[in-house]
DNA sequence: AATGAATGAGGGTTCATTCAT
DNA sequence: AATGAATGAACCCTCATTCAT
């Protein structure tokens, strides 16, 4: 939601704007962000912060809307293929490009785990389980989905396995950022990035994968 | 490292203290946590909180102390039988027993919780990282000594199921605070809290195990 | 070093800024001056000395800068002729030019004489020495200057000379201000200020005369 | 203006307890000096001092009373001699005599100079005035007996000498403290700190004496 | 559309002083 | 006589937000 004179912005312009409002709230909590800090580093008016947005929280939503569509486009690939031969194969190919995403947009990764890491407020509400119950009914479809393909054991408990799924994904990124360099992930250029996280990102992946195979067999 | 002027306090009016310490850091990460609340809810002076402990941090590190020692205490029992007969049932037992802690003593499993999700600061450095290698740490012992006990295949590969165990049981219990009403929790007396989230915690206890096992066989 | 901010202020309000903030600096040392007291003073919001400054100590630094130049200025005239003629006689002017800087910008002189008594600390260093070692620098040059002119014997020690004059100097500056009411010094329009104090003025410049002469014969 | 209960204590316990004081005030200005930490560095408790003393000031001014009068006494075989015979050299005895006893007592030294630098507050008044109204008092009595005995120009004008003299005396000394490491100077045993401050207080010594000779001729 | 000065509530922290024990 | 917990006002500093230009 933001207003009309953020979206007549210079393309060049807005994307600067993006580009250190994602830096500032991937680095920081909602609270802890600091629009102070955000315009010190753009070089560009405080005003004008609030000539784009209604307030802190409005600008906080768009960059979640933001990180979450980017996030479905850079999987959406393999999310149409969902329902499609084994559920297990698929989901090791949704999990594999869900951490290349990490890799290669740390800002938004980054984010959207702070996110699922908010406490509950006033102001926010309780963000961190309305992200994790979407999480978790998108994987209650997809499961579904294979049940009735018949691709999946029907005797499967799908709302339990995607509860479990869900916490395991999520433990699993918190797990990744925590025993990282936010810094160093976000600074890097793409390419850098991706192959100075390699190993570890190989790693975890294979660790994901091991745990959850199990579960659906 | 409270000072000594805190230790002498009467304890009723120590615990009081601690209970409203705890409740504020349990609530909000270090940053967001307001001494000023705090001295609001407790009824006294700020400068009083300066008498007891020598600034923030201070107290903070107290209670995240306080809240390993009480966790350490309540599953010292198992801890105990760590090597004896076979890993996985143990596995079971221990992650039944903090389960158990997080429902009783919803307090210290909060700020345990928030502890590991603490972003890296100048302030208190990698605080989640160091937190998380301990409990690693702490797993590869275990496992180790169920090697040596044969109770536990030679072929697997400890650190890293250490670290999947880790990651799993952070991403859990991260899950269960942000999926129930955490003030709920920690304002139920003892008793209430437990009936009243008992089918949370099973389920959350019965998925944990289904995950685990396999990674033991 | 302001912020543009305070740069770009109207005219009028930096003044009264910086009027406000030097009787601050002036009737007190900078541990004890107070921006609470000083914005109360003013009338405007404690937060707006930040936008202008970055710290106290910011604030502290520019208004010594400015004192300085401004004392400057006041005595250019006299220290361009600096090597011309007799010491004796030129130094006698310059201290006279002084001490109508001190009656004329009471709140300069004071704030200039609260530095040289600041006491050495983490925040400001020592503060006072170095203020004194530039003195004594200036001094040595000037009694350079007229020895290579040959208005002043070669067998003078000039080192010792010049710290002489410095805590001389140094001495009956603060000697005058511990001796009169500084407030009413600095709340005095300028005029009343002179005539006011010109007694005591001239009383000073005699007798600092009286005992720097000797020693230059 | 101790109370009884201060005068009646251990003398062991009273003359820590001064060493402390005189170490917080001769190291800050009134105001800067702090209670708390010197309970912290003597081991007693706060409530003490309110046993001794009625209040900050209340110890302030017994301190300045006790230094003036240690003062005294250490100059006092000087001061006896008075109007006896030549004026400048009894002077250089008191000098010297004076300097002396800042090398022996920097503790008391340099709470005296502090004294002397104090600015008006409402709640010392004008100390440093009173401080130096007494000094040139003392004076200005010396040189009128001297001038009785007929040692002393009866051309001489008294009162502009004493005030002279006195603010010269107070700007070397303040100028001595400023220059050298006070920490340094009262840390160190009273042998040391003369050896080690000899060359130093030779040369201001030599510096004052050179200076204020010439006056009485 | 852009600016950036102004605000004021809130943050953590210090400290002289009081008073019940 | 000694203690030390309690107080509360004061300190410097930060920040989201507003608004006149």
């Amino acid at each position: 939601m933001p207003k009309s004179t953020f979206l007549n912005l210079r393309p060049e312009k807005r994307e600067a704007f993006i580009t250190a409002a994602l830096y500032e709230f991937a680095t920081n909590n909602f609270q802890n962000a600091s629009i102070t800090n955000m315009v010190k580093v753009l070089g560009i008016a405080k005003g004008s912060v609030y000539q784009y947005f209604e307030h802190k929280k409005d600008l906080y939503e768009y960059l979640i809307e933001l990180a979450t569509s980017e996030k479905l486009r850079y999987t959406k690939k393999v999310i149409k293929k969902a329902g499609e031969g084994d559920f297990v194969k698929w989901l090791k190919k949704m999990m594999f490009q869900s951490l290349l995403f990490e890799l290669e947009n740390p800002r938004y990764g980054c984010l959207l785990n702070n996110v699922s890491q908010e406490r509950h407020s006033i102001e926010l509400g309780n963000l961190a389980q309305r992200n994790r119950l979407e999480t978790q009914k998108f994987f209650t479809q997809i499961l579904q989905l294979h049940q009735k393909n018949g691709s999946l054991a029907k005797s499967i408990d799908v709302d339990n396995r995607a509860m479990i799924l869900t916490h395991i994904m999520f433990g699993f990124t918190e797990g990744f950022y925590a025993m990282n360099d936010v810094d160093i992930l976000m600074h890097a250029s793409e390419n850098t990035a991706i192959s100075g996280m390699e190993d570890v990102a190989k790693k975890f992946a294979k660790a994901q994968s091991e745990v959850i195979s199990p579960m659906f067999q």
